[in-house]
DNA sequence: GGTATTTACGGGTACGTACCCGTAAATATA
DNA sequence: TATATTTACGGGTACGTACCCGTAAATACC
């Protein structure tokens, strides 16, 4: 454990250097009771002047409790799988983390249904908790949990949405203005032509007002370039081929010259089904998220370019980041934008997620 | 520590399962001497049946002797920062392992003095040896040392390069043809102009064939897209600015054309500064790496495209490679190949690396 | 002044594994 | 058959920390 020169010091040092037992050096440094002022500022002192370093192993080891971490997040539903790739992440963090006695619980909800947030947090809230990592994708009812967290003093993450006002231990998602800007780029590098842009937000929940974020970002380089692109917007409320036909249908004939379109989401596969029934290949495309389908788009070069931020790499940094912040005492990023990743046919072959 | 069930497994169930001590158990898991056959197989079966997972923490711990992995990479020069990055990744997984009782060891050598590698070599295999992370750049050398590594049974692990015929645990870097591909379509996606192309290979050391890899790549690309740009490749072995541009001016005037350069490495901004200088703004640039020089030039459009491989990445998985081997006994993809990132101005401000 | 309570601290055991040391039994050697 | 050697195994301690329990001393209360 300690080096050939045998130069770790522990809790045995410290006692020894302070003249106490080791369980009194161990109430001070759990600021627990039951120590005289005069000895605590002397163990304290030691312990910064020699800069103690907790042996985490033997820590976690002795201690004979579990931690408990929740997730909530919404269940991956064939209306998109989006929430696959987070857990993944969290469940590798989950495996590594095990033999520390972190334990994770796993609530999942409706994003269709915002009574179910509701539910799974009141359970979660019912149980054990030493930190959470969650989606806030109900502003409201999110807010109510962040305040049941604050007052109970547990540690909350956000992932890939966040709530600015919120007093999270850390945001990890993307940035989405500079998402759109990088996705702006893409869409009028090819030809710079002046045709009307189509920004496409296929989306049930009003809620999140993440395309209006991104379109902000689109406008913003359009407009910093010189650019004069029109910039057409069209809000699908209805997740079904359908409704996304019919409103694609109407749009693209009011705006005959649109030629490229960005979805603001990961339902561009559902554009590229529009696009490729209506014969329209030369239309450029760009969408979020390396999912099954709009790979398979990709590849069929009815998709140019996938925007994505690391699902993976999110998930996994939260459970992390609640990690470090628990056991570790470890300061902790506040805002941890994700990479902009952008995929194409030729590099989506090693793009873990 | 175990769940509130308390249903963990460990060596002393296994003893009690089979009758023996915790020592004989553990005799069997370590494969030491001194148990019968007979005992052995028993002990072997409980194992297997009830699918035992030995706690890392406890075992870290009990263990006095530290674990030791050495790492031998180029040092970072003035010449080339590209492997500060590597390094950074290193750290932090030294960080990570520290009170596990792992210990890292740091050789460098020089690009340009393939005694240097030698040298560093015979040292790092004259002490405490557990693993060992290096770059092969110098071909004939790296496989001396793996050779060696081979006849001690010490696991090692490729970064950045690779030897395909070693028998190394994995090698963790890019894949340059595939890259080279991803590079060829940047450079031909914004006009389909069939200007010459100019491939531009700067490097002292004939030694990797790297560029080879990636021309082949670009190569391929243009041809199963029905492109018919011409391919012209210059080597400039001088890394100095005047041989640069001299090489360039040659080659330009040769080709008046060329409105497309890639270069195989991070020295894209020796060319860039070249580009510059002569007013050639017009002309697509890409090249490796996402160092502060190249980002600049990035910044200043002169630059199209960087490509990048997470030179930290690479770092810090190499010694991950190592402890899971070692310590976790774990299994490791032999070909771990990074992604291909694409960075442009829009979305080098969140790649960290 | 005597008893009850609180404060301040030490002893000691446990976490799960590694490994040293000791020893009875089995086998080899004379 | 007696002694030397090997084989096969158990006891027990240590790793660094957490925390229970016990207790002398200090303080409070009547």
């Amino acid at each position: 454990m300690a080096n050939e020169e045998n130069v770790y010091f522990g809790v045995k040092e410290i006692a020894k250097r302070a003249n106490v037992s080791i369980a009194t050096v161990d109430r001070v440094i759990h600021n627990r009771t039951g120590v005289s002022e005069k000895t605590r500022n002397k163990i304290n002192a030691i312990i910064k002047e020699m800069d103690y370093q907790p042996n985490i192993l033997a820590s976690r080891l002795a201690s004979r409790k579990p931690i408990h971490f929740s997730i909530l997040i919404p269940h991956s539903s064939k209306d998109t799988r989006f929430w696959e790739a987070p857990l993944l992440g969290i469940n590798r963090a989950e495996k590594e983390l095990k033999s520390y006695g972190i334990q994770l619980k796993y609530y999942y909800f409706d994003l269709n249904d915002r009574a179910s947030f509701v539910r799974q947090s009141d359970l979660l809230l019912s149980k054990d908790l030493d930190g959470l990592l969650y989606s806030p994708v109900f502003v409201d009812e999110a807010v109510q949990l962040a305040s049941a967290c604050d007052r109970r003093e547990v540690p909350y993450v956000f992932i890939d949405a966040d709530l600015p006002e919120a007093k999270k231990l850390s945001y990890i998602g993307p940035h989405l203005f500079q998402s759109g800007f990088v996705g702006a780029k893409l869409l009028t590098y090819r030809t710079t032509t002046h045709h009307p842009l189509l920004i496409v937000n296929i989306s049930k929940s009003i809620e999140n007002n993440n395309s209006l974020t991104i379109a902000a970002g689109i406008r913003s380089y359009i407009e910093n370039n010189g650019l004069s692109n029109q910039l057409v917007t069209v809000d699908i409320q209805d997740t079904d081929s359908f409704a996304v036909a019919r409103h694609l249908t109407q749009v693209l004939h009011d705006y005959p010259k649109i030629d490229g379109i960005f979805v603001t989401n990961s339902r561009v596969s559902a554009v590229a089904a529009f696009l490729a029934k209506k014969k329209r290949p030369e239309i450029r495309l760009i969408g979020y998220d390396f999912l099954k389908e709009n790979c398979q788009y990709l590849q069929e070069g009815l998709i140019d370019f996938l925007i994505c931020h690391k699902p993976e790499e999110q998930g996994y940094r939260g459970i992390m980041a609640l990690y470090q912040n628990v056991v570790v005492d470890a300061p902790i990023d506040k805002m941890q934008y994700m990479p902009i990743d952008i995929i194409t046919t030729e590099n989506m072959d090693f793009y873990g997620n």
